[in-house]
DNA sequence: CCCACACCGATT
DNA sequence: ATCGGTGTGG
């Protein structure tokens, strides 16, 4: 199907950390999501977008029953302050991952970590999974991350990760099948509260898991970007300080009260933005002399 | 409730 | 030397 560029810009969406496999083609993108394959393809005015077997597996990953136009203009009329960063940013799209179970590993993966390492990472743990076609796999089970040994994980380059994978894999197995998709039908601040329960799970990976695994979009993943971001913003009296428990919620419950359950859409434009600005400064080929 | 520190590898 | 979430201990 054709989406246009106003929707939709799937370069922001599958580089800006939301999920870790979608890998770039000639002309677009090719990834997997559950157990389809999902390909963008940049054509004039905007994307195609298709997904195989299952044909609407690409508008649900995307969303794209939802107009992010829409979305954008309820958030800059709660927010006005947010114009410039939604206007950047045309077509960022919260992302929608069938697996939960994908999105929590990757998140655990996440932890202390860069984008860059984190995609080859998660790209190590889904070379274990069922291959769908050349170089596309599913992610693997649970159960297959549960028995990975520490060793192993250290010498291919997870550091301390290499313990909390396959920990928060068994805790995640060990409550049951479909524990964490049932996840889905509770309030968010109960399934924030249990995945927090998981071993390498903070208030911040569980956001991410709520947001982007879990469909619930109330979440709002506070890391350094966003901290920064939402001090100078809105908590000046905080800048410079250390992200605490209390400070933590606090910033995800204004952003909650400010846009209800569009606050993980407004918090992804503020975050790719700081994100977006980071990377320039680490490119600085044109500017040394 | 807040702070300080360890954890590991990437980058400077 | 610094940076980055989680877990632990003061």
């Amino acid at each position: 199907m054709f989406v246009s560029e106003k929707e939709l810009n799937a370069d922001l969406c599958l580089e800006s950390g939301q999920v870790f496999r979608f890998q770039r083609t000639r002309d677009g993108w090719i990834g997997v999501d559950g157990s389809d394959v999902i390909r963008c393809k940049r054509v004039r005015g905007g994307w195609e977008v298709s997904s195989s077997p299952n044909a609407s597996a690409a508008r649900e990953f995307f969303q794209l029953e939802r107009s992010a136009q829409e979305i954008c203009k309820q958030i800059v009329s709660l927010a006005g302050e947010l114009k410039p960063f939604v206007a950047k940013h045309r077509g960022l799209r919260v992302l929608r991952q069938s697996r939960a179970d994908e999105t929590l590993l990757s998140f655990v993966c996440s932890v202390n970590n860069n984008i860059e390492r984190i995609t080859r990472l998660v790209n190590w743990l889904g070379g274990l999974g069922r291959e769908i076609e050349r170089g596309l796999r599913e992610f693997p089970s649970l159960k297959r991350i549960e028995a990975l040994t520490e060793f192993e994980l250290r010498s291919n380059g997870f550091g301390y990760r290499g313990r909390t994978i396959p920990a928060a894999a068994r805790e995640a197995a060990a409550r049951g099948a479909d524990w964490l998709d049932s996840l889905r039908q509770l309030p968010y601040a109960d399934a924030h509260e249990q995945l927090m329960q998981v071993p390498g799970v903070g208030p911040k990976v569980a956001d991410c898991v709520c947001l982007i695994g879990l469909g619930h979009e109330q979440a709002v993943p506070v890391d350094t970007h966003l901290w920064n971001a939402a001090t100078e913003m809105y908590f000046p009296e905080w800048k410079g300080k250390s992200v605490t428990a209390s400070r933590y919620k606090a910033v995800g419950d204004m952003f909650r009260d400010k846009f209800g359950e569009l606050a993980g859409w407004a918090h992804q434009y503020l975050f790719y933005d700081r994100v977006l600005a980071r990377r320039r400064r680490v490119t600085p080929v044109f500017f040394s002399q």
